[in-house]
DNA sequence: GTCATAAAATGACTAACGGTCATTTATTGA
DNA sequence: TCAATAAATGACCGTTAGTCATTTTATGAC
């Protein structure tokens, strides 16, 4: 006995191996020059080899993907280490999503590529899809207890459910990260210098608005 | 003399045939299964011909973009036509663009290519990809407009420069049209449904934490 | 009308890439 | 030593973006 299981772990390594090798072909030349080609020479294996571990192409990102939303995570989790308010932890959740996508951004880009994926149909479902679909659902996770923390010790209103309130962060924060990303990556993106502000002022101000909120308060409601 | 008005004048009426099929391909199968063959054969043409008008694919996908970004900018501009407060204004600027993508998913995906462009060699940049970026920018003033009239009017803080204010909507509120176009488009996409959100709230409740925080209200600051 | 010139249009062809599969090679246990 | 099974291979296929030598059409001078 054994073999199989021995079988099993070489088949985990070499999947591994595969995808070290997707990896740093996406890292050095990004996504929409990642070909099964190369990513087979690189491996040093056959090009049918990798479709005996990946159903394709897609696969093969989102196996990237997994390990992606894997390492936002557990920045997400250091954060939530501390015990300070709710409030602050929220924020600097925000923040190391913003520096995540700063000091990873091919990886942003596998992320980029999970949220643009069309359904597949039903059953040809790929494993890794579900295993980063987890992963999303458990950064969303701790962005709830973040806010449910920050209800708790009275740092955040409790106007809404926490979930609720942790989409808005989520879907926001999204957005002013996705701002970031095309400053940072898109050489043709100059809306922040037409305007004259700093990237890193943005998230200040954006977590100054999200806070205070920027109507002017009124004697309605 | 007139001949080359004319033919000018012919060649963009050509222009927008190919555009009209290629439009019509996208609305029915979307972009990732829109081929310059198939945009051919519905316009008539041979493929040679699509690339005397177009300099490639991209080219021509940012030619249905730049229609897409100019019908946005139209609805954004028929909000400003209205005189309600610069906070009502911006409310509705953003149920504008959330019903924009409601109603034209087959656009916004069109300005989600135009948003993915990773820029290209110098010179070689499509004449469309400045129209849109042109659009774009007027789209932007037109909420850089509406936040000034709200700080005008006193419906909204005066903490930020309108500018930079507007860039906090634009994002922010593009963030949450995201959420709602992968709701709306994406069979997996399940979170909504999860917290039990109902997709038409939560762009109320958006513009409620926007307009008042979800800070807790302290006496610092 | 004729013709030379230029503009416009064509479609066969290439290259690149995702994906497949018949065949070969390696491994295992009897 | 030898079947039987698993793993690996790479030649091949279909699709698609993009090219270009050739053909067709339009124009204006005579």
């Amino acid at each position: 006995m054994g073999v199989v299981e021995r079988r099993e772990r070489e088949k985990e390594r070499k999947r591994n191996t595969m995808l070290d090798a997707a990896e740093s072909i996406l890292m050095d030349r990004g996504l929409e020059h990642l070909s099964m080609d190369d990513v087979a020479e690189k491996a040093e294996v056959s090009k049918g080899s990798l479709y005996l571990y990946f159903q394709n192409k897609n696969d093969l990102v989102l196996g990237i993907c997994y390990r992606a939303t894997h390492l936002l995570n557990e920045s997400f989790r250091k954060v939530l280490d501390s015990n300070r308010s709710g409030l602050s932890l929220v924020r600097e959740l925000g923040e190391t999503y913003l520096h995540y996508v700063k000091n990873h951004p091919q990886y942003y880009s596998s992320m980029k590529f999970l949220d643009n994926l069309h359904s597949t149909r039903e059953g040809t479902e790929s494993e890794y899809l579900q295993l980063c679909t987890q992963n999303r659902q458990e950064g969303f996770r701790l962005m709830v207890e973040a806010i449910q923390r920050g209800m708790d010790d009275g740092s955040i209103k409790q106007e809404l459910p926490a979930e609720q309130l942790a989409l808005l962060f989520w879907s926001t924060s999204h957005g002013v990260v996705t701002i970031s990303y095309m400053h940072q990556n898109y050489e043709h993106f100059k809306l922040l210098d037409r305007i004259g502000m700093k990237e890193e002022d943005m998230f200040d101000a954006y977590m100054h608005i999200l806070s205070h909120g920027f109507a002017q308060q009124t004697n309605e409601s």
